[in-house]
RNA sequence: GCCGAAGUGGCGAAAUUGGUAGACGCGCUAGACUCAAAAUCUAGUCUAGGCAACUAGGUGCCGGUUCGAGUCCGGCCUUCGGUACCA
């Protein structure tokens, strides 16, 4: 029953799409916001090959071969979304995105704000910066962890201890940052034997090496303050060295690192300042003495592009001999990916073996000159896609502009919370960008974000690999495309995954067997018995009071619950409502069961496209229902109770239920509930410590 | 490890956002129809006790706030998503 525009079809894989990848590629790097640098991939020397993070299993080895994966740097192609990183952070204020998807981003954005110092080493003019969230407590700096990949550490390493730091750097190359960063498993490092000087104090302080500093984070270099660190308190324990408390804990704390707030001590001018005060004037210190400045730092890294595989989309750069790096001309893309592909095994990406797609002149000097053979990651096709949407066959330009501007952002998206981070981040980004090389003139690529739930099959994510794929056509041709649908969104609710399971599925088929018999009974009602648009109550026998008043409340639920994506309860009202039918609709005038079925098929359309028709059809209109532009007005009057439970409760437990007309005074209530025989003999002989009445809802009395 | 979620009957799940826990559906039990079965219809169905009225307990576990907690707070347990080359 799904409806798909095949010219609208796109494709991410042929160049009439991803030449616009490598146009998007050339803007930025326009923008210097693309680049290379060094950065490490997981390397198998057996299958001579780079391995993908999920490819390495848990104890660090090859998953086809079992061979020890290592760590091997390549120069690679990075996009700059750093440079957006304060833009993405607050963006998020602006979007209509479940929370939780604004929170991940948001940590994994990872702003801190704090300070950069700068460190002496002894007996040396080299130096270096530490980034730290806590320049207060530089007092208490006792030494200092250099990340084990740090420049330096070759350059200030000690001849004694040598051996200890390279066979260290050694361990850690190949363990993976969650290993590295766990703050359960035990520390290690190694000591460089250099000391470097506490600016604060002049102190000499050793300077080791950890795994768990990280290059990738702030400069790759802490100070480490064991008194308010719970991972310096750790490491300062396991290898003897000093600890300083400068932050005075709360009375009876000890053993541990203090990391809360409280009056600074050991900090000369610190000295009683909090913590918010002590680092303000610690900064201020570091500035006027030309020694660290404030600094925000985000966790948030640069995005990695280059891949070392075949099918992706050729980076669209040159490197010459003599002009360096040198873009494709915009108008010589796109740049094809050869069909012609020896899997040569030297560890280069596959393309570097075609020597007719590697050799080309150089477009500014005009010598021969090497193409790039890393292609794109794939995240770069979906960072952009919706915009191609627009108008897939559009072939000058990336996409129509005057449809982007007219169309954009994107009202409601749908996508697995797995994208939160990665997706959905750089979709953003590019977003952005696009608005600043003005091709979008949108902040934001998607307004409104929805998930929808996994479901699983026996526990696993269904794939064709696994071989656990549960196949529509089988329940379709079984029980129809509407009662399939209806039971996928009755399962529970849509942002909910859980494990496949067609035990319920014969519950939805009977209510659309029910509700098409109910239609073929009316049949034509509506030609000789007219609706009326609306009905007064006191026209009603009892039946049609119930009747009128569950379809109007229905048309009340129905619109907000939908645009929620709450498609089970919207069908659970359906079935309500149909329930209701069956009990009272025969004792129904038959203007009123016109009225009845006529809503109820228009509420049917939009969750059982098929059923909704014919049952449409079987009122006795002539036109489709889809073609229907007429919209039914919920009657407020008839929402409207005349009658409530009041709930009375004796210390919160419930021991009567009053019928009471609506907005009974409490005096009323309170005298009832008193006399009701249950509520008696649970307050007899007790005395009445408080009452408390909430309007139509409940009367609660509290007795000792 | 870290970040983010989820946990409610035999099962899938509702619960007006702090106010009657279990709507709707599956399953099950009994009955009607049938020679019989299926289908359909009717009634019942959180647990324990009771003929019943009712009583006690009950939303992963432990504790707290409140007249009142599935809902809020603190601490756990389990499962799931992400952790930058699965996309």
């Amino acid at each position: 029953g799904c409806m798909y525009d095949w010219d609208a079809e796109l494709m991410t894989c042929v160049p009439e799409y991803y030449k616009w990848n490598q146009w998007l590629f050339l803007k930025l790097y326009e923008k210097d916001l693309a680049y290379r640098k060094k950065a490490p991939v997981n390397w198998c020397p057996s299958c001579q090959t780079v391995l993908a993070n999920e490819q390495v299993q848990n104890d660090g080895t090859c998953e086809r071969c079992g061979t020890n994966v290592e760590q091997k740097n390549l120069t690679q192609w990075f996009f700059k979304i750093t440079d957006y990183a304060e833009e993405l952070l607050t963006g998020l204020d602006k979007i209509d995105w479940p929370d939780k998807t604004k929170t991940m981003q948001r940590n994994w954005i990872g702003k801190s704000i704090g300070a950069e110092i700068k460190f002496k080493i002894d007996n040396s003019d080299d130096e270096f910066i530490v980034f730290t969230t806590r320049p207060d407590t530089l007092f208490g700096a006792t030494y200092m962890v250099l990340s084990p990949e740090h420049p330096l550490v070759e350059k200030i390493t000690i001849d004694e201890q040598k051996s200890k730091v390279f066979s260290y750097q050694e361990k850690v190359k190949n363990l993976s940052e969650i290993d590295r960063t766990s703050t359960v498993k035990e520390k290690t490092g190694a000591f460089t034997g250099a000391y470097a000087i506490n600016p604060a104090n002049n102190k000499k302080i050793p300077i080791w090496i950890a795994d768990y500093v990280l290059m990738t984070y702030g400069t790759g270099a802490i100070m480490a303050v064991p008194g308010q660190d719970e991972r310096d308190w750790e490491f300062a324990e396991k290898f003897n060295l000093p600890i300083i408390r400068t932050v005075q804990p709360n009375a009876g704390f000890e053993g541990k690192a203090f990391t809360e707030d409280g009056p600074a001590i050991n900090s000369e001018f610190l000295n009683g300042l909090n913590v918010k005060d002590a680092k303000q004037k610690m900064i201020d210190w570091l500035v006027t003495n030309n020694l660290g400045k404030t600094k925000i730092n985000y966790r948030l890294r640069d995005w990695l592009i280059s891949r070392q595989r075949y099918w992706g989309t050729p980076i669209p750069i040159i490197h010459c001999e003599n002009c360096g790096e040198v873009p494709v001309p915009i108008e010589d893309l796109p740049v094809k990916l050869p069909y012609e592909v020896e899997f040569k095994h030297d560890g280069g990406s596959p393309l570097s073996g075609n020597s007719d797609f590697v050799n080309t002149t150089c477009p500014k000097c005009n010598t021969p000159a090497k193409r790039e053979v890393d292609t794109m990651d794939t995240f770069v096709d979906s960072s952009w896609y919706y915009l191609r949407y627009l108008n897939p066959k559009v072939s000058d330009k990336i996409f129509d502009n005057d449809l982007a501007d007219n169309w954009t952002p994107v009202d409601t998206y749908v996508g697995g919370a797995e994208h939160a981070t990665m997706h959905l981040l750089y979709a953003r980004f590019i977003h952005k960008f696009l608005r600043d090389i003005e091709f979008v003139n949108s902040d934001e690529p998607f307004q409104r974000l929805i998930h929808q739930g996994t479901i699983t099959n026996q526990g696993a994510k269904m794939s064709k690999s696994k071989g656990n794929v549960v196949d529509p056509a089988i329940f379709t041709s079984e029980y129809g495309s509407d009662v399939f649908r209806m039971y996928l969104m009755f399962m529970g609710p849509y942002d909910l995954g859980g494990d496949w399971s067609d035990k319920g599925i014969v519950g939805v088929d009977r209510f659309v067997q029910r509700t098409f018999t109910l239609f073929q009974n009316y049949k034509d009602v509506k030609k000789e018995n007219p609706a009326k648009e609306i009905y007064v109550l006191g026209d009603l026998s009892d039946s049609e009071k119930e009747v009128y008043r569950k379809v109007n409340q229905t048309l009340d639920k129905y619109d907000g619950e939908l645009e929620n994506f709450r498609f089970n309860v919207v069908v659970a009202y359906l079935m309500e409502l149909l329930n209701e039918f069956t009990k009272s609709l025969a004792n129904c005038r038959k203007d009123l069961i016109s009225f009845s079925l006529e809503r109820f098929a228009y509420l049917l359309a939009p969750i059982a496209p098929h059923l909704g028709e014919e049952c449409w059809q079987l009122l006795g209109n002539d036109k489709s229902i889809y073609e229907f532009k007429h919209e039914f007005l919920v009657d407020k009057n008839s929402l409207v109770v005349d009658e409530v439970t009041i709930v009375v409760q004796v210390n919160g437990k419930i021991r009567a239920k009053l019928i009471m007309s609506v907005d009974t005074e409490e005096s009323k209530v309170k005298e009832i509930a008193y006399n009701d025989e249950n509520v008696k003999s649970h307050t007899d002989g007790k005395s009445i410590v408080k009452e408390i009445y909430i309007k139509n809802k409940i009367y609660n009395i509290v007795v000792k």
